[in-house]
DNA sequence: CGTTCCATTGAGATGTGTCAATTCAAGTGG
DNA sequence: CCACTTGAATTGACACATCTCAATGGAACG
């Protein structure tokens, strides 16, 4: 966690964290109408989450990589609203979430990060609002990728070649676009030089015209 | 605010809580990136929130009603991402942040109450997400006046009757569809003895039907 | 009672979806 | 190590929901 603490409070709030959870492909951390409990924050892999409406259409909310949280979902209902599944063998932290809000009524630093985290994910969410409601096709995929880029150049790892440890369904689904499209655009992309592309192998070749692409130009 | 606390915390919150704000038609309470330094409760009328993206283009986010809380845009990164804007005469009680912070410090209740908050605005945009992203004209428009009937009826307003506040524009924004769209859909809709509408009047005349529409089933 | 904004309606254009066929990648078991 | 199977990704042809453009009608307001 990015937070300044006093070394004591540190121990409390390590006191509390689970370093349990080792996830493979395909494992199920949490199910949409579990009653929550904890958030999670990633330690190594790749974490989706989506949810399934009541007539069993599916939508991607969100991807999670090392150092992000999820399962803020849960926060609103005391239900999760979303599954999370890992995408690929990696690991994950527990974070029981009323012991939190016990620990963080004496440590305001604390109390403070989980309100900021909570504040992000509304933020990001919206954004995808935005991207769904307002973007093209090409838009839309480039948003992705420059933000996975980014992401990626935050954990210090290459941000201009990459693995996208996602399907091109989870893409298109999370995107609200068919896998046919993202498979056309990627394409599309590629004879445009912008991209290379081999299968879940990502580089970019052209950063900049990529950005522009993403409308934030 | 619908929580239980003693007479003692209650007159505590009472004295953060700012009871100014008297809004008029197209008043604007905050602007996106303006500091963030408050939420805001609805007390009478409607507000609309929105972001423009840097090439633009708006998003309509959300409508609040009297009862729900806005201003949660700007919790993550200590400014607004959103601008918020009355779209009738009413008025907003604002609570400012940090000193909500402070004191839910030493009321567990509260803090609790701040994260649910927080919570249900990410379940929400969640919930928009994929209306946006895997439903059709009609079952967005449906979904939306199933929304705003279910939140009437828990103010004891008529659910099967009402004022829409925001005009077709906004519908369409928000709802990620064309005004005109929006207009063919609602005359549809009224052509399948769903609905009456008149303006800004509509009357739900089979709800049932409705909510089949909206994908509720 | 004109002006202006908002809503409706029609006709035609288009981006993305649907359906179908093919190729490619990754296991799996003999 | 090689078929064989299975699921993922690509590519093409066509369909369609919604958008765009344009004209008209109606409500609100000074």
């Amino acid at each position: 966690m990015p937070i300044a603490l006093r070394p004591e409070e540190m121990v409390r709030l390590e006191q509390v964290v689970q370093r349990s959870g080792l996830n493979y492909r395909q494992d199920i951390v949490y199910r949409q109408d579990d009653t929550f409990g904890a958030l999670y924050a990633v330690r190594l892999g790749c974490i989706k989450t989506y949810r399934t409406t009541e007539d069993g259409r599916e939508q991607v909310t969100g991807f999670y990589f090392p150092g992000e949280i999820f399962g803020m979902d849960g926060v609103g209902s005391g239900r999760y609203t979303n599954s999370a599944v890992a995408l690929e063998t990696g690991s994950t932290c527990e974070l029981p979430f009323e012991q939190m809000e016990k620990l963080s009524a004496t440590i305001p630093q604390l109390q403070h990060h989980l309100f900021r985290i909570l504040g992000k994910e509304i933020t990001q969410d919206q954004q995808l609002v935005t991207l769904l409601s307002k973007h093209t096709a090409e838009e839309r995929l480039a948003a992705l990728l420059i933000s996975l880029s980014t992401r990626f150049a935050e954990r210090k790892q290459s941000s201009l070649r990459f693995r996208l440890p996602m399907s091109r369904s989870d893409i298109g689904n999370y995107l609200g676009l068919t896998v046919e499209t993202v498979s056309r655009v990627l394409g599309k992309m590629q004879k445009g030089e912008i991209l290379r592309v081999d299968n879940k192998e990502v580089e970019i070749l052209d950063i900049d015209k990529l950005k522009t692409q993403a409308g934030i130009k």
